[in-house]
DNA sequence: CCTAGAACCTACAGTGACTGGAGCTTCAAG
DNA sequence: CTTGAAGCTCCAGTCACTGTAGGTTCTAGG
């Protein structure tokens, strides 16, 4: 059977990502450069599909490049030291247990901020009130933006 | 008593950000541009440092940009009505719940990952075949990147 | 074989919210 | 007056993508 390649769209859709993201995983050499048809056009086999799929799901996780790089790294080498994907996976879990407190927090605050009748001016808004006076929040909250 | 204006590094440690943020905010629309030395050094009085405290309480909260812009029109118009306000905060409050959920999915498969004897090599590694392998995961998550 | 349209290519810049550095000027305390 | 901290504008970087312009290639169907 002769072995099987797929053009980019068809790895896109397969692993579920945008084809730029490809071509951006191969310029920063996450990915190695696939075979090209004589005009140009990339060419993926199995490897690559495997290669994607495991970048793709550590991105899910929210493993930044960097620790993706590592860990790829580490594949390479089947007698490397479990202990280091271990403490990569740590600090990751570490990272969403600081962002999920941070966030319960900030959750508190909005609720008691949305505590009141709508209907009413500015002037007696609590939303703005809260947001223009920082003395108004009931507990201390993280001084780091909460992109949610 | 004179009214008294703060140069920028002051305004922006009273605050808590940085000079390049408070420039960056005067760049984009979202502060006015302050009164200036015979030098061209920026001073600021207190209607600016309410402003900015206004924009950074609502960054802390995780409030996207253009989100703040309308909140700061809105307290421009006394009579303005309220319920924009409280739509914009409930929007914001929906956004943060999402994240939660998301990350507590997250969390919980970052901890079955974990949830083995370091020390074996990476052939044996559950975060690499984890990562590797999709169908390892217990339940489905976002396929959206967690960055946490 | 030819055609047509989908899908491919590179190059370049944008996204959102900052952030930092180069090379210079201003300010204010001593 | 001197000196060093802090100010200025300009430009580009961060992170991880993402989209578009202007062109070429591929492949299915006639």
């Amino acid at each position: 059977m002769r072995k099987s390649t797929v053009p980019i769209g068809e790895l896109a859709r397969s692993v579920g990502c945008k084809v730029q993201t490809i071509r951006y995983y191969e310029q920063i050499g996450l990915l190695p450069a696939p075979v090209r048809t004589a005009g140009g056009q990339r060419r993926y086999g199995a490897a690559h599909r495997e290669k994607l799929s495991f970048v793709r799901h550590a991105r899910e996780l929210g493993f930044p490049l960097p620790a993706i790089r590592e860990l790829m790294a580490l594949t390479d080498h089947e007698d490397a030291d479990c202990a280091r994907a271990d403490a990569i996976a740590r600090r990751q879990l570490e990272a969403v247990n600081r962002r999920i407190t941070m966030l319960n927090s900030l959750r508190g605050e909005l609720e008691r901020m949305l505590r009141h009748r709508p209907g009413r001016r500015i002037r007696d808004c609590r939303v703005i009130a809260t947001l223009a006076d920082h003395g108004l929040c009931s507990e201390a909250h993280h001084p780091e933006p909460a992109n949610a």
